[in-house]
DNA sequence: GATGCCTCTGACAACGTTGTCAATACGCAC
DNA sequence: GTGCGTATTGACAACGTTGTCAGAGGCATC
């Protein structure tokens, strides 16, 4: 039966009380050091910094969280059914979170729940959270943010605008307009005229930002903008596909469709194999968002390629910047990010027919 | 300047001390009926818990953690390049430990790392983690596992067998190789004789076991295995994308090609429309996972579908179990999964031709 | 030489919970 | 009624850290 001996101590870890022993101070410098807090005299502080890395010796984050009012973790909370979204969000802001000592706590939720607002709330009284990032949509819903920012939780949204909103919440900003004003061009620079648009969800401010640059590129290329090509839908691969299909029966189909993310292209892609339409040749697709799909497909996507990781990271520094005002004077500033035109080959000038024999 | 009013106190989160003064009773007892622990009388316990209720209570994790020696958090470790996977694992972990009332520490790693094993060691102290749900590879690196066990970390791994590996370490095991097995026989089943294998990474157990479901079922069906169809590589696109190449350069090329999960078969699948092979009247392709990106492909991939979520519910279930030794006698035990063949449009008759006009 | 004002350091309490151990109450057999 | 075992409860310390506040020492000024 005494197989494997459990042993009584896994190891005792060092202590602060460990350290300030060996380095032969108080509890308290340690602590300053450990903190970088100021006045500490330079060889004491080198001292208990060699005391430290001898016993290789990190502060306990429960007794951490237990004592200070901030605790060094925050929360990233998220709804979306994008893996790659999630993922490229995940590792952007837990490098930062490991660049700074803090630690994450993820937070996928349902952003349709009429209470999610008291759930996060009860999050970060539960877990000590010291603030949280909020992507879209929960991060575009006004009335949540109020009530998070009423309740005294910190927190920076990533959300969809051309612009700073400068409304005294404080995020970090992807400027879709102007990606999907890209994409735009790029398809009527190929010459195509009739160019479908299908939108992403509505809950999602990504989705009128990402339309009003497709409106205002076909505004200045004077295309008038025709209804029928409009598309309404969510941020999906069966929308997209129902999506075109509505589009190819139409008297006059477009020659160019552009889909709200890389998922909508894809259905876009599928519905149009369904019917034997040629890509690029008969039809161009764009999609937004760079997702390792829109490489894998074949033909690979036309996108916008949106610098997530990046993005996500920026928020996460920016929250951390906010907890600690003490790093310096600089107030952090809210940031723009744009995502670039990617050109591959789901997009081909209008007209232009397939060579046999590729 | 001062726009918003910064509250003093963000809303004082009830304690065990003012559930204790509520119930009249003493700290001790609350903290009995939070942790249902046996030898508190009915009438208390209901008292209590209305106290709770009414003062929605929720105990503080931080000071739980520091308390207990075994904190109420779990750490999930992965290195995966495929977010669908990771995903899924999260979300499976996640709903365990909702469940349970334990926290979650998300931990994506560097397998190839060499002090890999000293990095979980560390997390696990720092962060106090009660134990570890191992993904593969890093779940079936037995020096590593043994590290960890020495060191007294408890865990439970994802692991790829066709059986309970009884070694003395918890885990629950995925049979890869009866999966595989089944692909294979639907494909001979079809007519495919020369059926291209394309191995994943050679770090995961997954990828021999997927191996030998494919020798066996050649076996059982009286083909030679030749090793010219046989091509190693990783769990990759570009990998699926070359090793085809080198299957359809070959003088007498397969019918059929089973690449060993979905991201090598929508390589293959790219290959082939790079060839204009037409799928899958020319060319049958199998993959392995059942991820979005098989459903979304054009043909939608015949695939074998892995309960993930479930998988990693059930890791952590089991994690959780093993560290409350409390709940009633039954010692938790390791348990299969077998992921189930799913037929789709990738795979058709050898010879078959496609009817025009579909 | 006294005073004030820095800079640096340490003693101590406190955060909210749980483990230990003792105390009380109750039931039952003698 | 006494003794004993079991069920239930509570007092108290402890977990490892940081905030508060006071003290020690140095230096410049009067």
């Amino acid at each position: 039966m005494a197989q494997r001996i459990q042993r009584q101590t896994p190891v005792n870890r060092p202590t602060i009380k460990d350290v300030a022993r060996r380095a032969n101070v108080s509890l308290k410098t340690v602590s300053r050091v450990i903190n970088s807090e100021a006045s500490v005299r330079e060889d004491t502080r080198e001292r208990v910094q060699r005391a430290i890395d001898e016993l290789n010796y990190a502060p306990d984050q429960a007794a951490r969280n237990l004592r200070s009012a901030s605790s060094h973790a925050i929360g990233l909370v998220y709804d979306n059914p994008n893996p790659y979204y999630v993922i490229s969000v995940q590792n952007g802001v837990l490098a930062a979170c490991h660049d700074q000592g803090y630690g994450l706590q993820i937070h996928p939720c349902d952003s349709s729940v009429p209470d999610l607002a008291d759930e996060l709330c009860d999050l970060v009284r539960r877990t000590r959270l010291a603030g949280l990032v909020l992507a879209p949509p929960m991060s575009e819903r006004m009335e949540l943010i109020r009530y998070l920012a009423d309740n005294g939780i910190k927190f920076v949204r990533i959300i969809s605008a051309a612009e700073d909103p400068d409304d005294g919440y404080p995020c970090v900003y992807v400027d879709d307009r102007d990606a999907a004003y890209d994409i735009t061009e790029h398809l009527i620079q190929l010459g195509h005229q009739r160019i479908g648009f299908l939108w992403g969800g509505a809950e999602h401010r990504s989705s009128p930002e990402r339309f009003k640059g497709y409106e205002s590129a076909l505004k200045d290329y004077d295309i008038p903008l025709d209804k029928k090509l409009v598309i309404p839908g969510d941020y999906s691969f069966d929308d997209g596909f129902r999506g075109a299909r509505r589009l190819f029966a139409l008297r006059d189909r477009p020659t160019a469709i552009f889909g709200s993310n890389d998922e909508i292209a894809a259905g876009v892609l599928a519905a149009a194999k369904a019917n034997s339409i040629d890509v690029p040749y008969e039809l161009s697709i764009a999609g937004f968002e760079d997702s390792p799909f829109s490489k894998q497909s074949w033909p690979a996507l036309t996108t916008a390629k949106q610098a997530t990781e990046d993005i996500a990271r920026h928020a996460a520094l920016r929250l951390i910047a906010e907890l600690k005002p003490s790093t310096s004077g600089a107030a952090p500033v809210n940031r723009g990010f744009s995502p670039q035109l990617v050109i591959r080959d789901s997009t081909a000038r209008v007209g232009l027919k397939a060579r046999k024999n590729d």
